[in-house]
DNA sequence: GTCACCTTTGACGGTTTCTTGATGGTCGAT
DNA sequence: ATCGACCATCAAGAAACCGTCAAAGGTGAC
């Protein structure tokens, strides 16, 4: 079954797609706000996310690129605002489609069905290997031998962005901007320290590395 | 560069989309009916289609069909029709996106961006042949081979400059402008040094370079 | 409040890379 | 043929960078 999460702080809009949406055959999930949402997405790992812009405690973008920090689930926005401009940050904040309020209930469910058949027919493999380890980005859970590996949350960030990069160099710069923001860019040690903590937790030999790599001046390169 | 495939029947809508799209670094082709458009798209694989519905050969949802028979391809669906039934019939038959016109070309791009992101992010980057050696300046990786050749943070970005000028003449000065900063303009030591090193790395035969030229008191020049 | 865990800093040895100087060879001009 | 300018190559010291260890702040759970 298809697994929707409805973000919407609006309990009469929430309560009316989840009902068009399970008689269409979803499985619904709602929130009523960011932080809950980013819980939830992480708890369920939905096949589309339906958000609504107006929340109470976040930003809208604010949680399209939590959800974006790890995940590339399909984003669906919905807002009562027309303007182009808001469109164009939701869009190039990582959403996928956005609708503005009052919506068509048929013209939704079309949109979601576009949006679900991509995902579905995605042909990104959600896990990846690591030598003997399987690393599953949308779940975030490693796992050697059948043992678990537990990473941090810093670690999943550099992790995944040298992940979703196969075989491309990622300059510090880059590492350092995504994962710890903007206003960092030139603290290599933080680097050093968070790829030998993954290095060993995840290579066979971590004095030899073969999948994660350094580029000596230049980045990291995860090899698969 | 991202390939677009815009089928359009009315040429001013066709024009101002090929210079909006171009202006954004996309490569854009422009077909003005259905059949011509099936043809194009076969021809030249595009990673994304902008599609009118109003053809004078076909009704949209044929062409989408078409398309869809044997490819992927996000299609972004342009009309001048805002009716719901128009929306869920062209997303329904395979479409990704639907937008009415009147539209706001920020926004448009911003789906663009949104569909090639989705699509298009396949980790294929352009390469360029160096004899029996492939370069991949994105990635930063050099193959010959299969095996890997590695090269400096300095050599790459020397490479990357006489790469990005393919057959043209870079001046010494511009080189040491461009790798070593403003500061340097005088320094031909250098370039002799580390040219030295690429074409030991790169050219089938070093003492003979066929690819890494030198011109004498002027500068260096690659020939593909 | 205490504890455990994670993040942020600082420091040091070893290795790679960059810089610099010197030598010999090639080409064109005189 | 000789000379000078320019380039290729070699070699060695200097600098930058990385991996590692250790420990000081933060933060949330209980």
């Amino acid at each position: 079954m298809i697994k929707i999460l409805v973000v919407d702080d609006e309990p009469q809009i929430a309560r009316a797609l989840r009902i068009n949406l399970s008689a269409h055959g979803y499985e619904v999930t709602t929130a009523p706000d960011g932080a809950r949402a980013l819980r939830a997405a992480a708890a369920i790992v939905p096949d589309l996310v339906v958000l609504d812009l107006g929340l109470p405690d976040m930003d809208g973008t604010e949680v399209i690129a939590g959800l974006r920090g790890w995940t590339g689930v399909p984003i669906l926005v919905l807002s009562g605002r027309a303007a182009s401009a808001e469109k164009i940050a939701a869009l190039d904040a990582g959403a996928d489609d956005y609708v503005t309020k009052p919506f068509d209930i048929g013209e939704l469910l079309a949109r979601v069905r576009a949006a679900t058949r991509r995902g579905g027919t995605g042909t990104e493999s959600p896990v990846t290997e690591i030598g003997s380890a399987t690393v599953d980005l949308a779940a975030r859970e490693v796992q050697r031998g059948g043992e678990e590996i537990r990473l941090t949350k810093t670690e999943w960030q550099l992790l995944e962005v040298l992940l979703r990069n196969p075989g491309k160099l990622v300059s510090q710069r880059e590492l350092l901007h995504r994962v710890w923001g903007p206003n960092y860019g030139s603290e290599t040690n933080y680097l050093r320290q968070y790829m030998a903590q993954l290095r060993r937790k995840l290579e066979p030999d971590p004095t030899r590395p073969v999948y994660l790599l350094t580029e000596p001046g230049m980045g990291y390169r995860f090899r698969p």
